[in-house]
DNA sequence: AGCACGCCGACT
DNA sequence: GTCGGCGTGCTC
């Protein structure tokens, strides 16, 4: 009988000690019983290594036919755990994923909505049920885990629903085998001389230990099919490849380029792929018979079998910070990964965060470039509309938000018959509704923000916490009939003026709480190719890979969105979507125009973007990032104190606040409200720690939160290099 | 993280 | 009275 000491997917740091009869290797996984559950571990340790009683170790009770993980893997959720300040178990459950994935006998419990008549009667629908019901709006059936995650609902709301019969069980068995994935490599691309020497150049990494790389295009210079050369590579060689892209959803036209070039459709893998497909995922990336998947950040944990290369898509995007189980950032993780796995990472982008930047400086990562653009396709002309001189117009629409110069050029497309399309990064009718007789502003109960208007919904929604409400006739202030007005744009309200502008014009919008669901989405994105929609209306969305060849207007109806945040990294990601949805416009034989509406038309973010000057940018940001010792140059982590007791959460804070570590590299800020002080119904003090480049913050802040007890109704979270201080 | 136990208010 | 809220403690 042998003592080990198993990883369990829980947030802890520490093994929990197990026996067996049989002789165990570290990475085995294991089913254990816990506490009255039973759960899938993993052996970490050999030997006894907890201080208890030896009569308290209980018996590992099965062994599944699993292979091992792999020393790089484990060695990868190790180093995850440390650098994102996590307990190792959580970073183990992202790999090990749902309980069913090591469980092939077990059954899946799906639940659905079954509304009974009597028992309504006499049930009082709380908040919490109402967004049960929300949830099976869009959800057929869903698990118990399905239904907490999406809706934050506690696990005691939905027994209670089940109990009196709103929802129904159903059990499933899941262990489909899946065969093993054959992927055609007989097909060459066709590329041009410049793309060419960038494959070669990607192709000779494969096969050859870790190296990660940008490969930094501009927009429609081809980046996806170089990189889909050095994938090619991995392939012949009979590895795994991993492609990770920032939205999944978007990601159809991506797909089909792939399926045309492979002729086989990779693996998907993301949080809305079912429990029962993940399943299956899971289990044929282990086996190895998964070749090729795509998926979102949290693909980066899945259990590769013999991974050859991973590839980081669209690698500026901020969607690959992920807030959730373990605050990581995801490029940053993936090249960790390919470290360790000792394999290549490509990190393809057409505007490179500065992070990203200073290491191919360094030389720490390779850099490959793409000048040029398809064919005859040229970078568009960006114009900036000044609104204080050229002001909108009002009009049958009521207030304009769009200038008289860029109604005219949309005319022009018009009339020849060309495309058009309208960004604004604004979900909604309008971010916020006012009264005019008394003043008040609509907030949300929940939150330290407004409700935006949604017209279409008839509904006030809070884009923080997803709180919704019918749009109330009255004041709830003052109860005045007529004193409501909306506030601001949204996309929605341009839709508005945009038919009462151009009734003849034919327009469609694209946001992601109009059109939800994957197959919304490609129906619109399908209609504007076959040129069945002369004005395309959309939120940021519209900023990413898709292709309109007869596209050749873009307006920006706010490009000041962003500019102003309390966000470190606004004016970048400004720069960045400016210059993605500019690389909308003119990616076929016509030369394309932009037009940027704007307060401020010095703004230096904003002249770097029509100039098409990356360098100029870049140049800005560094000076103002290493006048203030952010990163690249330093090293920063915010601690957020939350908590549902206002009390707790501000003297947590100043705790913290007061033993907060203080040296000349060493600078802390805070407490202070964040910036969304209220947010899901909790108080949120923010404490910000600055460090030089060559300090170990991870100590640092170890060290540091050992000095404070926090009591269980308070929650401290860290966050290495935030992005966002919401 | 779950889950149970235990203590308090509010609605049959 | 009991249902259900959540604060506390425990899991090898």
């Amino acid at each position: 009988m042998a003592v080990y000491g198993v990883l369990l997917p829980l947030p802890f740091d520490d093994v929990f000690d197990y026996e067996a009869d049989e002789e165990l290797k570290i990475g085995q996984i294991v089913i254990v019983p816990f506490g009255r559950e039973e759960l899938a571990g993993v052996v970490f340790k050999l030997g006894k290594s907890a201080d208890i009683d030896i009569k308290k170790i209980k018996k590992i009770k099965e062994i599944p036919d699993l292979r091992r993980l792999s020393s790089a893997l484990l060695e990868f959720i190790k180093k995850t755990a440390a650098y994102n300040m996590a307990p190792s178990g959580l970073v183990l459950k992202m790999v090990l994923g749902q309980k069913t994935n090591q469980l092939p006998k077990e059954k899946i419990c799906l639940y659905s909505l079954h509304i009974k008549n009597e028992n309504l009667k006499g049930v009082r629908i709380t908040e919490t049920r109402k967004a049960v019901f929300d949830f099976f709006e869009t959800h057929l059936e869903a698990t118990k885990e399905e239904i907490i995650s999406a809706t934050g609902v506690s696990d005691s709301v939905i027994t209670a629903m089940i109990k009196s019969g709103f929802l129904i069980k159903k059990e499933v068995l899941c262990n489909e085998q899946t065969a093993e994935q054959i992927v055609n490599l007989d097909k060459k691309a066709i590329l041009t001389e410049e793309q060419q020497r960038a494959a070669d150049i990607l192709v000779k990494k494969v096969g050859f230990g870790f190296s990660a790389t940008l490969l930094d295009g501009v927009t429609g210079s081809g980046k996806t099919e170089v990189y889909f050369e050095a994938v090619a590579k991995a392939l012949e060689m009979k590895k795994q490849v991993l492609v990770l892209v920032p939205e999944i959803s978007l990601t159809t036209q991506w797909l089909k380029r792939f399926e045309t070039r492979f002729g086989v459709t990779p693996y998907i893998w993301h949080s809305e792929v079912s429990v029962k497909d993940k399943a299956k995922v899971w289990k044929a990336v282990m086996q190895n018979k998964a070749k090729v998947i795509v998926g979102a950040r949290s693909a980066l944990f899945l259990p590769f079998y013999d991974l050859g290369i991973i590839v980081v898509d669209e690698s500026h995007d901020h969607s690959f910070k992920q807030e959730s189980l373990v605050t990581y950032q995801g490029r940053d993780m993936a090249v960790l990964r390919a470290h360790l796995e000792k394999i290549p990472v490509i990190l393809s982008t057409a505007t490179p965060d500065l992070e990203t930047i200073v290491n191919v400086e360094e030389g720490k990562y390779d850099c490959v470039q793409l000048k040029k653009r398809f064919a005859k396709a040229v970078l568009p002309e960006i114009k900036i509309i000044d609104l204080k001189k050229d002001k909108p117009q009002k009009g049958e629409w009521g207030v304009s938000f769009l200038a008289p110069t860029l109604i005219e050029a949309i005319n022009g497309n018009l009339e020849r018959g060309e495309q058009s399309m309208l960004f604004l990064n604004r979900r909604g009718y309008a971010p916020l509704m006012i009264c005019r007789d008394c003043g008040h502003r609509i907030q949300c109960p929940h939150c330290t923000a407004w409700l935006a208007e949604h017209r279409i919904s008839g509904e006030l929604i809070c884009h923080h916490c997803g709180f919704k409400m019918f749009t109330p006739k009255r004041c709830p202030e003052c109860s005045s009939e007529d004193g409501l007005t909306a506030c601001g744009p949204g996309v929605e309200r341009i839709a508005e003026e945009v038919a009462k502008r151009f009734p003849s014009a034919r327009t469609a919008i694209l946001s992601s709480d109009i059109t939800t669901n994957y197959k919304a989405i490609s129906e619109v994105i399908h209609k504007t190719a076959k040129k069945e929609v002369d004005i395309l209306i959309g939120t940021q969305i519209l900023a990413k890979g898709h292709n309109f060849p007869d596209l050749t207007l873009v307006g920006v109806v706010d490009a000041d969105l962003g500019l102003m945040g309390t966000d470190l990294r606004a004016s970048e990601q400004t720069f960045q979507l400016l210059s993605q949805v500019s690389g909308r416009a003119g990616r076929g034989e016509k030369k394309g125009v932009v037009y940027l509406q704007t307060l401020y038309p010095d703004n230096l973010v904003l002249q770097a973007v029509i100039e098409h000057n990356r360098e100029k940018f870049i140049e800005i940001e560094k000076n103002s990032r290493m006048m203030l010792k952010m990163p690249p140059y330093g090293k920063l982590a915010a601690l957020i104190i939350s908590s549902a007791n206002q009390e707790a959460a501000e003297t947590t804070a100043y705790k913290f606040g007061k033993c907060a570590p203080q040296t000349d590299l060493i600078e802390t800020l805070g407490p202070a409200p964040a910036p969304m002080a209220v947010l899901r119904g909790k108080y949120r003090y923010r404490l910000l720690l600055k460090t030089a480049k060559n300090i170990n913050i991870q100590e640092i802040l170890k060290k540091w939160l050992a000095m404070v007890k926090v009591k269980s109704n308070v929650r401290v979270d860290v966050d290495i290099n935030p992005y966002s201080f919401m």
